[in-house]
DNA sequence: CAGGGAAGTTGACAGTGTAAACATTCCGAA
DNA sequence: TTCGGAATGTTTACACTGTCAACTTCCCTG
């Protein structure tokens, strides 16, 4: 695999794989996942049909590759997220904006979302890659808990179990909020982002040390 | 064109709508979602390939239809893990059955739980109605919360609003283990099974009332 | 008892994933 | 330099899918 060079036209497309790749998450992202088709992105690439099967075995093999990519993507955001904005920020601050990361990359790309989460990918080897990748992003969230614990400023059974139970929380406000499940509140006068905002909040200070 | 020996294959199914959805909640348990074919439910039934369009006007209203049957069933669990199983039973056992059954379900039919909260559906009136009927399900668990509010067990800024996060952190529970995201526990010396029953508890016991 | 409409069938069509055989381009050794 | 074999793409083909249109069979009601 050469190191991405900066190519200015390849005549016969040399960088098909990751082509197909940004079309793919073009695709998902305007198509969902149901509408997601190799032929339609083989040609959107501008290339015969069966060309993606020189990179990809078969279309799972390629919406896993897209997954990963999901993947890292998240782990980002979630970094970002993460990340102190000012030397010494507040502990629970930059967790509620890492929660916040999550709950947006779910609704920005929620076909990608779902596809990371999810059913499709069935080979268990390759889904087996995809969960080691989504290991990555978890570890963001884990050495968030990780930090807490050591500085005291949580507590728990345990530092993997408490950022597992986290990750559940806002794994299902992320899942129930992209479809649609909390609009009912604002039919009684509660407002979502700030129903979202305290639920996030109480995942974390419910561990707080006192 | 005559058929072979069968000795009449009835022209009329007669119950044919209910068979299609049955057919197609055991192919979903047993292939998944991904695998789901209009032609091969209508094969398993012995019946045309075009015949389930003069029940449902294409596939996706038959995975609507399938969804509701599996929303009827969730809910009906729910109730079930809800119930007293003696007079007076205490109100936190009986809520972690409920959580268990919500957990169970989620694991036992995950195909269909999937394609419950999916996706799948993308015509917004059919979603719609799914919707409606899920409401049901999150009805068990609503009333459930809102016995705990009146009886001064549990409490939180709203009934509404504490339904809604224990909706979520269950459903994220859900999720993650049927993806099998909580194996990593068990490399640690942690049971998944012990996490899950102390996490569903935490999930209750985190806005009783002291 | 007729006939209209519901239920089921046959046939067709465009699209899909994928396998096999063929063509082209590239690169490294002779 | 030449040449041969990998990569990489293309063409062709096949089985399968969802869906539409036109036809047939049956049941029920006026």
């Amino acid at each position: 695999m050469p190191k991405d060079t900066a190519e200015k036209a390849p005549f016969h497309h040399g960088a098909l794989r990751e082509a197909l790749l940004d079309a793919g998450l073009q695709v998902i992202a305007e198509k969902g996942v149901q509408e997601f088709s190799l032929r339609d992105i083989a040609r959107s690439v501008g290339v015969s049909h069966t060309a993606p099967y020189r990179h990809f075995a078969n279309k799972e093999e390629l919406l896993a590759a897209l997954g990963v990519r999901g993947f890292t993507l998240f782990r980002d955001r979630l970094r970002e997220g993460w990340a102190a904005r000012f030397e010494g920020e507040n502990y629970f601050e930059r967790f509620l904006r890492m929660g916040w990361a999550y709950l947006q990359f779910a609704r920005d790309e929620s076909a990608l979302f779902r596809l990371m989460f999810a059913e499709v990918i069935s080979d268990p080897q390759i889904y087996e890659s995809l969960l080691l990748v989504s290991g990555e992003s978890f570890g963001v969230l884990q050495d968030a808990v990780s930090e807490g614990f050591e500085r005291e400023l949580i507590h728990g059974p345990s530092p993997l179990e408490v950022a597992l139970q986290i990750w559940a929380g806002v794994h299902g406000l992320s899942h129930l909020w992209i479809e649609g499940r909390f609009s009912a509140l604002c039919s009684y006068g509660l407002d979502e982002h700030e129903f979202l905002d305290r639920s996030i909040r109480d995942l974390i200070e419910h561990r707080r040390q006192r």
